[in-house]
RNA sequence: GGAGAGGUGGCCGAGCUGGUUUAAGGCGUACGCCUGCUAAGCGUAUGUAGGGGAAACUCUACCGAGGGUUCGAAUCCCUCCUUCUCCGCCA
């Protein structure tokens, strides 16, 4: 949610912001309404002053057994009135809030307007590794052990099934990955897989995002998209001193997916599927160190890629690539040799105040003073079946056998999988 | 699922036989005083949001959410959400 105070002061800045994002939104229609709630305020206010000074003066009379009943019969037309205009500006409340929602954040002054072709690689790191063979796609390679007919059996189409070597393998990257970040001092949360409404609404999945998730009618619920959601919700409504700052978290959930309308686009094997695993950091922080964070966390998860030997790039997402709560984001994209293509592993945002007025996540200054609105930034860290692909393909040998990363040697228990 | 008890400002906690409470008191915090040293004491200030004012200041709303009763609701009634306790059910 953007600041009120921004929306009038500016609302070029918030129109161009959303037409940089693509997004369609009429902010004079918002404007209009503003001004006009303003003017309803004005005269609600003078209206209950007037009827809480009567209420007094019936209080005062009644009080000395004297008679009260003009009082009380002007506060009664008064309340009339006010419960007529009352009923007027909740009905424009509604409406700004619902306007509100549907605002997204502001690109940064340093993300590149344009769509997807104008992101920018800003280093990559490793070696793109050379095959004197025809390398194999993952499919192809773990076709014991990844059994999407199996899934689907189950629960449908572009559900996974692993087994074997391929479900330790996913168990202990999920325990690698949270031991580097406990490591480097995040606090490790487990949390709920499904949540409200009102959580979704906060990290700004809903209401943009309803169509992509699966919900659970009976209850009300939706299945997690993204550790953020409970992660960053863990502090919705909540007041954190100064010192408190920055939170630093990270956790492992499931994320859930319809993928709407994506059918038939890159989801051939692990590429893009409904339920995937998935690592994710969290971090709450000061405004004025915000940028900074969002640097530090950027190379703390290219950092295990590093650690991993997986060769890696990083880009700046253009405006129109941004999320809809995102002020800016790099993603970080692993190679796939069995594919030659770039994956994206890692989405690493910085929402600023956004997700924070959604959720009402406010510090107190050291020294008192007014609340702030904290700055909230997440990435993955890192998502795990492209993370598998590219195990398993860049470490792929002619005879199908799988070298795995010196890392992971020991939680798996064997150098290589044949 | 059944029964009961709660949800008040950053936290704790009074008020809940409706009107001098436009929320007492405490803790915490800030500033000052005192004190020969990371203590204690004393004084003052301190909820959130919005409006007006150059400012001191002032107005309005907010006591889980929404509705109702009333001239007037933190206080009474209804619905919902949520926490806790006991019982049942399941693991």
């Amino acid at each position: 949610m953007l600041d009120r105070k921004l929306l009038r002061k500016d609302p070029q800045a918030v129109a161009d912001g959303a037409a940089a994002k693509k997004e369609k939104i009429d902010i004079n229609l918002w404007i209009n309404a503003d001004s006009k709630r303003r003017e309803l305020m004005l005269q609600i206010e003078e209206l209950r002053k007037h009827r809480n000074s009567l209420s007094k003066a019936v209080s005062m009379k009644k009080r000395n057994g004297e008679n009260a009943d003009s009082e009380m019969a002007l506060s009664r037309d008064t309340g009339l009135q006010l419960s007529s205009l009352e009923k007027e500006i909740s009905a424009i409340d509604e409406s700004l809030a619902e306007m509100e929602h549907t605002f997204p954040n502001i690109p940064d002054a340093d993300v590149p307007l344009g769509g997807e072709e104008n992101n920018v690689v800003l280093r990559s790191w490793g070696q793109i590794p050379e095959f004197n063979f025809t390398p194999k796609p993952h499919w192809e390679l773990m076709e014991e052990v990844f059994q999407p007919e199996a899934a689907g059996r189950i629960a449908g189409s572009n559900f996974i099934l692993f087994r074997g070597w391929a479900a330790r393998l996913q168990r202990t990257l999920i325990s690698w990955m949270l031991n580097y970040h406990t490591e480097a001092g995040m606090e490790e949360i487990w949390a709920p897989f499904v949540a409200k409404a009102e959580s979704m609404t906060a990290t700004a999945q809903l209401p943009k995002m309803e169509d992509d998730m699966y919900k659970i009618g009976r209850d009300g619920l939706f299945l997690i998209p993204t550790g953020e959601v409970p992660i960053t919700n863990l502090y919705r409504d909540q007041m954190l001193e100064e010192a408190d700052l920055p939170v630093r978290l990270c956790g492992y959930t499931p994320c859930f997916r319809r993928e709407a309308g994506s059918y038939g686009k890159d989801n051939r094997g692990l590429n893009r599927v409904h339920q995937f695993e998935k690592v994710e950091m969290v971090r709450l922080e000061h405004p004025d160190r915000s940028e900074d964070a969002h640097q530090e966390l950027l190379s703390h998860a290219a950092g295990m890629l590093e650690l991993l030997g997986i060769p890696y790039r990083i880009l700046l997402l253009a405006s129109g690539d941004l999320s809809f709560a995102a002020a800016k984001c790099y993603d970080i994209e692993i190679w796939s040799a069995g594919q030659e293509k770039w994956l994206e592993v890692s989405s690493i945002s910085n929402f600023r105040d956004f997700q924070a007025r959604r959720g009402n996540m406010k510090f107190r200054p050291n020294g008192g003073g007014k609340t702030q609105f904290l700055h909230t930034l997440n990435g993955s860290g890192l998502a795990l079946p492209r993370l598998i692909i590219s195990i398993v393909e860049n470490g792929q040998q002619a005879d199908g056998s799988i070298i795995l990363p010196p890392a992971l040697v020991e939680l798996m228990g064997t150098e290589v999988i044949r």
